[in-house]
Parts: structure tokens; C-alpha cells; sequence
RNA sequence: GGGAGCUUAGCUCAGUUGGUUCAGAGCGUCUGCCUUACAAGCAGAGGGUCGGGGGUUCGAAUCCCUCAGCUCCCACCA
């Protein structure tokens, strides 16, 4: 087919076919009497854009959903974005700074506008780019955490939980993030190694003067918060102190020296400074031994009117001041080079500065018990399951969820502080209204005017966690059809570090609203890493654009290359080399597309024998391959069902089956033979569909004469259950296949080229019904069985049947016999470890009579072997 | 500090109940080929005492113990 380009080119066909998809609305689902397949998409950050991680889990759930949809099922893969407070809010932040206007000078509500205009104008980009690469997804459904639907489910979900008393408010040490300015779960917090120093800083003793003690710390600056100095009651160095006071450095405050059992005796003096409103350990102490706590911190990090003459300076430039001061005062006694860990925002990347404040809670106890038991059960299946230990420790360890954040942009937490001090949550200012008139007397006479709405916006992950709920409105509207028909959904494909955040979530957010799971299977991938096994992050900038390996590679060479070497859970060591395998093997499928529809046609000639063969064992082989990776697929095991595929395609079609069919050079071929080829290479591209969505569609297409409005997509896979005539088929070619091989070997081994043709002598063997494939592959003038060993042929072994390929005259005689020598060695050797096993009266006796059959048989086999080679052998000493 | 997992060919990984098919695959490497679909290709070859040691067993990559190395999660010692 002379206007088929010799390689393949991915570019116009791919913007092509989806165009058509789209088009046809494909992708499109409702609710009929079908099965249905649903997978929900993990939803991306609305500031998100395309990386290989996404590339990699978008590209597993669109095999899943690919293959359903092929197998009949009505499939729906729901599309969406998440908001992601922090993130966008950041990003909105900054974009505002660049334009020279600063946050807190817009309210509310105007901040709120821009950042809705921002969202139209920059958000879900990763949308666009989710259609590069081929995803199916139910376009017409995207939700959108903060549309309509999803607030409103999330403040039903909020009032109702408030109600039944599992959300509360309360003050806590919370992970602050003086950049964003809000309070983060401990799982937004990243714990990184810093470089610090030590500071040893004297406290001297107020009843005894002249005298001090020192203490260690890597925060001098918040001395100025100190309430106390503890130590072990059992460390003997410091029992002078008890009942004694110190003086805090600068400061001058007075403070009592406390002991407890938690001060670790090794570390730094053992002496700790107690500052209850800047450390978690410090708090805890601090409410043991009832001890003021003052915050020194603005939320900004600065230090506000407790920081003495550094208020108003950052936390970190005051640290560096007062380390000067100390020192001029003499109270430094010394610095130490420290590696700690510290705590950092994973979305504003400041550290993290732990700080006492007022939040809301959702308690977790009642809503994690029934979702460990359905995953611990199997009623939810982790792939891998390995994955189940993970989450029932997390399960079992849970503190209650901080879901406040000092945000804008979210969804604003629906509490009405009332102007007598009491609080109402309500979906709605109005119904707070009615709900604080129902219950005070003084209310008759407010307004709305009276009520103040809480200023925090919620986690995200309060709306994520809805998240399979809400995309079929099943939180407002719990009977309506499509939550009734698609939930539970069926497989989700996310990554495992957000097993907690959100996966665990679902489950208990399923469980409790609609007293069903979430989806019935999940499937963790791995991490994508770089060659040298680090994570891909934009801060390495070890991450390629996966936009730029589809525009290189083509888009199913990507997905090919990403999905070969990507088992379920484990890491992705990402190399550029697999996609140029994946672009390699598009190349391929190409290629046999040219050389089928290249064949010149001739109606009237009968299918000769190698071709009547060579469709019969395809066929089998063929059926074979598709039920063993149909039967990997039903385990998730997709790198491996796709190398069954690559290799029944590279291997058993292309370098087997078709060279078999070959006509003749300038020969035409008969038509049966090239109406089996197109069928069988249909049936390759419906396979391989899922995997590779683009060039199927292409190659099925080219395959025939299609209708507008078909798609390789809906056709479904042939019966593929084995007759025994079939295995028969399989087993018979194997056979075969060793003798090819022989041939093959020996050609190169002795540089006969393929153009000159060779006779084959087959000792006491049955004609076998290759033998006509045999002759053509091998370029054989003839096949014939004899009775002795051949004289003056070079031989060689294809199980136990002898073949004998004469050649005219030089045959080296010596590098025979060394040959025929080494294989004898090697069979004797083996024959030997075999007669052991069964001389072994313990082996015969214990072992199933298979094995030992199996032994049995392996000896045989041997002897006989032996016995050949000897022959041989002997034949060249003659 | 607590927990989980991993270690099989140069690389990335399969290997289910211990037993024909168990030592495999893909990629890479090496050799020979511009053979009229494809050099992004064809044909062939080499490569591992299954991390070390010990045990159970007639039999161990597989089960047990132990040592070593790696990874991840949780905790967050001033």
C-alpha cells in the first residue's frame, strides 16, 4: 500500500479519532438495563496540570473503563476538579500580588470574585490536556467540588454531622501555616531534615544568685513565651533546682523549675524550656502541671506585644536578633551544629509553626469502625492487597479531623454566632434564623443583620470525600435513578499516600450517608520515579512533560510505555527508553497493516496447505493468548496482560503467522488467506484497544469498510474457549517450531544464507502436519523420513527426534563431534540427577505418583537421547 | 523510636497450593543480516549457586529461624 508511510504517525490520527468520539458521544452514559461500570476519577486540583503521575493513573482507569465498555457494560467514567483551597487560594494570592493588589484589602467577597475569575480563565487546564491522552471520560458529568451540587451536599453533610454531635469546636494545637495563614491536618505536613544549630542558653536561679542552668534549645526566639524549665525528677544534677525559680534570658520573667519524667536526660543539658503555646510536647506539660500559655506569634509569624522589643519582626528574623543579644548579655553559653526534622506546609512549603487556636473537629471513632471492616473483610478489595495493613493501622490510630482552614476559598463553614453568645449551624443564614427563634426568647426580634457567619472554610477533603456521592447528586437527592444505578462504583485507581486523606474518607462518607461502599475495588499505583529512584517533583525538576513524550512518542506509545513496567502498587523507575518501546511497537502494528492491505489479491487461488495451517494455529493461538490476559485483567494484572498482547503480536502474528502466509515474492495471495489476516488483525486491535486507543481505532478502520458512527471500541471479542482440536493444534506447532529453530540455528551457525535452499532428513519420526510450514519458513527443497542416522549431515536434536540437514561436502567432522560430545555430557550429567532421585526409595515412596511418572519420563527421554547422540557420534568416528 | 514490605539475569519485573511445564519475560548486551511490511527491523546467542547463613522435607526461589542491605508508612525528642 504504497500511500502508507513506513512508520507510523501518531499526530493527525489521534486529534482525529477523539474528535469522532466526541462526536458520537461515545463516552456518554445513562442508566439503562445494562451492567454498569462506573469508575469516578480522583479529581485534580483545578490549578493542576498534566505530570506522570496523573499520566499514569489516568492511563490505568481508561484501560478499565476501555474494556468494560468493549465487554458490554454500560460505562461511565465521571470526570471532575477538585477546588483545592490552599492551592488555588495561593495561586490566586500570588496572581493578585503580581498585579499589585494585596488579599486582605479585598474583603471577602470580592477576594472570592477574582478568584472565580481566575478559576474560569486558569483552572482545569489538566481537563484539555486528560483528552491528549485519550481518556473516555463521561465529559458531560464534570463536577466541580464547589458547583452547586457538591456545596450544597457538603453543607447538608456538615449540619447533619453537627446535629448527631460528631462535629464540634474546640481548641487545639494545630499545624499553623504562617504563610497561608490557616491551619493544616497533620497529613498537609511535610517533615523535612534542617540543618539548625543548638543553642545553649542560661536561665539564671532566682534564690540563688551567681548561679544558672542551661538549656538547650533550636528556638531561642520563643523564650519570650517560656513558662517553665523542666527536668527529669530523676536527674541528680538538678535537684538543687526543685522548688526554685529562673530568670528567662532577656525576658526576665520569673518561672518556676518543674519536673517530669518526659525530659529526656541524654539530650542537649536535660533541661527543657516549657513553652506550652509553641510545641505539642510543651502544651501537653503545660496542661499536666496547669501552666499559663502565652501565643507570642501573630498569625503571620511575627511576633506580636508578648515579643517585647521584637514585636512585629518575623520569627526568623528575630531569631537570628536575639542570638546576638543573648550573646552580648552573656547569656549564650554556646552553639551546636543540629540536624533536625522540621515540619513544613506541603502546599506553601514554610515551616511549620505549631500554634494553639479555635477549630472544628469531626469526631472519626464511630465513622472508622464499620470502614476498616469492610476493607478488612474484602468487601472493599485493595490491589494490592498488601496495602490492607497500611489502613488498618491508620484505622486503628485515628484522631479526631481538624476541618477548619483559615481560608477564603472553600466552602464557608455554616455556623451563625448569635448575639448572645450562642451558636446555630444551619444550611443557611435563614434557617439559622428560624432555628435561634425556635429556641430563645430574646431572638424574636433579629434579622439576619444579627447573626455573624463563621469566617473558616472547610478541608477539602470535606468535599472530596463525598466525592463518589455527590458526582450522582446522592447526598441532596438519595433515591434519584443515576445514584441508584451506578453507586456502588466499581474500581477506583489512585495513589496510595492518599490512602488517608481520601480513599479511608470515602469509605466511612459511603458507609454513613448511604449505608453502602463507596466502589468494590481499589487499585494503588505506584510512584513514578526517575532513574535514580527519587519521586518526580517540581522542585527536582526530574519529571518530564508527559505532553511533550505524547507529541514525541504518540500517545500509545506513552501509555504502552508507562503501562508495560507498572505493576499494581509498585514504583515506576520512568525512563524515556520505554516509550520509545511503546512507539517501536506502534511502528509494528503499522507495519503489518502495510504488508496485508500490500498484498496483491487473487480471487480465484485456492488457499494454498502452509496458509490453511498457518490461520488454523493462529486462530488457537490467538484464542489462547486473549483468555490468558482476559484472566490477567480480571486480577488487575495489566503490565502483564499487555505483554501477552505485545508478544501474540509482535511474536505469533507478525513474526510467525504472517511470514507463513507470504506468498512468493511479486506472488498474489489467495483471498481466504488475506480475509483470515484482516480478521485476526481486527481481533488484535480490539484487544489491544484499551491499552492503545488511537492507532486501533486507525488500523481497525483501515481494515475495512466501516460505517460512519463505528468504532472499534463496541466490538466485542470473539468466543474464545479452546476446542481440543485447538490445544491439539498448539502442542503439534510447538513441535514444529523446535525444528524451525534448529534450522535456524544451524544456518547461522555455518552462514548458510536463508536464499539457499536445504533438505531435511527426519529419522524415525511420523510426518508431522507442519511439515509444510517447516519447508517454507526454512527453505526446504524437501522433507523426508528415513530409518538410520544420515551420513555426512550436520544434526541436531529437536526434542528426542533426530534431524539430519545434509551439506554439500565440507562438513567440519571435528566441531560435529565436539558438539554432539558437550550435548552428551550435559544429557548424561542430567540423566545421572534424575536415577538418583529415583533410587531414592523415599522419593518413590512419598512423592504423588505424577512426579515420580514425571521422573520416570525424564529418564526415558534421556536414555533415548543418549542413546541417539551415541549413534551419531559414532556414525563420525566411522 | 513504632509498623509494613522488599532483595530472582546488566536494568525493570513475573514466579498461585513446596514437585513435569522452574529457574522465566521484556528491555539492554553480543553475533550475523540493508531478505521485496517494518534497521523504530530480521535471525540467532550468551547471561542468575533466586541477598548471606542455618533449619524443616524424599524434594525449597517458594515454609521456618537468623544476619545483612534497601524502601515506604506512622511518630516528631528540645
Amino acid at each position: 500500500m504504497s500511500e502508507l508511510s513506513s512508520k507510523y504517525n501518531p499526530h493527525q490520527i489521534e486529534d482525529k479519532w477523539y474528535a469522532y468520539w466526541l462526536e458520537h458521544d461515545f463516552f456518554h452514559s445513562e442508566p439503562d438495563g445494562r451492567e454498569p461500570y462506573c469508575v469516578v476519577i480522583p479529581p485534580p486540583n483545578v490549578t493542576g496540570i498534566l505530570h506522570m503521575g496523573h499520566m499514569l493513573n489516568n492511563t490505568l482507569q481508561d484501560v478499565l473503563v476501555r474494556r468494560a465498555r468493549m465487554q458490554g457494560k454500560n460505562a461511565c467514567w465521571v470526570p471532575g476538579m477538585d477546588h483545592a483551597s490552599i492551592a488555588t487560594e495561593a495561586k490566586v494570592v500570588a496572581f493578585l500580588k503580581e498585579k499589585g493588589i494585596d488579599k486582605k484589602s479585598l474583603g471577602r467577597e470580592e477576594f472570592l470574585e477574582y478568584a472565580w475569575e481566575w478559576k474560569e480563565k486558569y483552572g482545569g487546564i489538566i481537563l484539555q490536556q486528560l483528552r491528549k491522552l485519550g481518556a473516555s471520560c463521561d465529559w458531560a458529568r464534570t463536577r466541580f467540588t464547589m458547583d452547586e451540587v457538591c456545596s450544597e451536599s457538603v453543607l447538608e453533610v456538615f449540619v447533619d454531622l453537627y446535629k448527631r454531635g460528631l462535629i464540634y469546636r474546640g481548641v487545639r494545637m494545630v499545624n499553623w501555616d504562617p504563610k497561608a495563614k490557616t491551619a493544616l491536618s497533620d497529613e498537609e505536613v511535610v517533615y523535612k531534615e534542617m540543618a539548625g544549630k543548638l543553642y545553649y542558653l542560661r536561665y539564671h536561679v532566682k534564690e540563688e544568685p551567681g548561679r544558672y542552668m542551661v538549656v538547650a534549645t533550636t528556638r531561642p526566639e520563643t523564650i519570650m513565651g517560656d513558662v517553665a524549665v523542666c527536668v527529669n525528677p530523676e536527674d541528680e544534677r538538678y535537684h538543687w533546682l526543685r522548688g526554685k525559680h529562673v530568670v528567662v534570658p532577656l525576658v526576665g520573667r520569673e518561672v518556676p523549675v518543674i519536673e517530669d519524667a518526659y525530659v529526656d536526660k541524654e539530650f542537649g543539658t536535660g533541661c527543657l524550656k516549657i513553652t506550652p503555646a509553641h510545641d505539642i510536647n510543651d502544651y501537653n506539660i503545660g496542661l499536666k502541671y496547669k501552666l499559663e500559655s502565652f501565643d507570642i506569634f501573630n498569625d503571620d509569624g511575627t511576633l506580636n506585644e508578648w515579643g517585647g522589643k521584637y514585636a512585629g519582626m518575623d520569627r526568623f528574623a528575630v531569631r537570628k536578633q536575639i542570638v546576638i543579644d543573648l550573646k552580648q548579655a552573656d547569656l549564650l553559653e554556646k552553639e551546636e551544629e543540629y540536624t533536625n526534622n522540621v515540619g513544613f506546609s506541603e502546599r506553601t512549603d514554610v515551616a511549620i509553626e505549631p500554634k494553639l487556636s479555635m477549630q472544628w473537629f469531626l469526631k472519626m471513632e464511630d465513622l472508622a469502625k464499620p470502614a476498616l471492616k469492610v476493607v478488612m473483610d474484602d468487601e472493599i478489595c485493595f490491589i494490592p492487597a498488601k496495602f490492607k495493613n497500611t489502613y488498618r493501622h491508620w484505622m486503628e490510630n485515628l484522631k479526631d479531623w481538624c476541618i477548619s482552614r483559615q481560608l477564603w476559598w472553600g466552602h464557608r463553614i455554616p455556623a451563625y454566632y448569635l448575639p448572645n453568645g450562642e451558636v446555630e449551624v444551619a444550611k443557611s443564614a435563614q434557617e439559622a434564623l428560624e432555628q435561634a427563634q425556635a429556641k430563645y426568647p430574646e431572638a424574636a426580634s433579629w434579622t439576619l443583620a444579627n447573626l455573624r457567619q463563621d469566617e473558616d472554610v472547610l478541608d477539602t477533603w470535606f468535599s472530596s470525600w463525598l466525592w463518589p456521592l455527590e458526582v450522582f447528586d446522592g447526598i441532596r437527592k438519595p433515591d434519584n435513578a443515576e445514584i441508584a444505578y451506578y453507586y456502588p462504583t466499581s474500581d477506583l485507581v489512585t495513589a496510595p499516600d492518599i490512602i488517608f486523606f481520601w480513599v479511608a474518607r470515602m469509605i466511612m462518607a459511603g458507609l454513613d450517608f448511604r449505608k453502602q461502599i463507596p466502589f468494590k475495588h481499589v487499585y494503588f499505583t505506584g510512584t513514578v520515579r526517575d532513574k535514580l529512584g527519587r519521586k518526580m517533583s517540581k522542585s527536582l525538576g526530574n519529571s518530564p512533560d508527559p505532553l511533550a513524550l505524547m507529541e514525541k512518542y504518540g500517545t500509545d506509545g506513552v501509555r504502552v510505555g508507562m503501562l508495560l513496567t507498572s505493576p499494581a502498587g509498585n514504583d515506576l523507575p520512568f525512563d524515556e527508553s520505554l516509550c520509545e518501546q511503546g512507539r517501536n511497537f506502534c511502528n509494528k502494528i503499522w507495519n503489518a497493516l502495510r504488508l496485508i492491505k500490500g498484498w496483491s489479491r487473487d480471487e480465484k487461488l485456492e488457499q494454498p496447505e502452509p496458509a490453511r495451517l498457518a490461520c488454523e494455529w493462529f486462530e488457537a493461538k490467538l484464542y489462547q493468548t486473549l483468555q490468558e490476559a482476559g484472566e490477567n485483567m480480571e486480577k488487575y494484572r495489566i503490565s502483564e496482560a499487555l505483554m501477552q498482547l505485545y508478544k501474540l503480536v509482535w511474536d505469533d502474528f507478525c513474526s510467525w503467522f504472517l511470514e507463513m502466509l507470504k506468498p512468493a515474492y511479486g506472488q498474489p495471495l489467495d483471498a481466504l488467506s488475506q480475509d483470515r489476516a484482516i480478521g485476526f488483525m481486527e481481533v488484535l486491535m480490539q484487544a489491544l484497544h484499551p491499552f492503545m486507543p488511537f492507532i486501533t481505532e486507525e488500523v481497525w478502520h483501515a481494515l475495512g469498510e466501516r460505517q460512519e458512527g463505528e468504532s472499534v471500541m463496541f466490538q466485542a471479542l470473539p468466543d474464545t474457549r479452546l476446542t481440543d482440536a485447538q490445544r491439539e493444534i498448539l502442542d503439534g506447532f510447538a513441535h514444529a517450531e523446535e525444528i524451525i529453530m534448529g534450522i535456524r540455528a544451524l544456518r547461522n551457525e555455518k552462514n548458510i544464507p536463508n536464499k539457499t535452499p536445504l533438505e531435511l532428513k527426519i529419522k524415525a519420526g511420523e510426518k508431522d502436519r507442519f511439515d509444510s510450514i517447516v519447508a517454507k519458513l526454512c527453505n526446504l527443497e524437501s522433507i523426508e523420513y528415513v530409518d538410520a542416522v544420515v551420513e555426512g549431515a550436520m544434526s541436531f536434536m529437536a526434542g528426542k527426534t533426530e534431524c539430519f540437514v545434509p551439506f554439500g561436502g565440507n562438513l567440519d567432522v571435528e566441531a560435529e563431534k565436539e558438539r554432539i560430545g558437550k550435548e552428551l555430557t550435559y544429557m548424561r550429567g542430567f540423566l545421572q540427577s534424575v536415577l538418583k532421585k529415583l533410587e531414592n526409595q523415599r522419593f518413590v515412596s512419598s512423592a504423588p505418583v505424577h512426579v515420580v511418572e514425571a521422573e520416570r519420563k525424564k529418564q526415558a527421554d534421556a536414555e533415548q537421547k543418549i542413546s541417539a547422540l551415541e549413534a551419531q557420534l559414532k556414525q563420525l568416528t566411522r
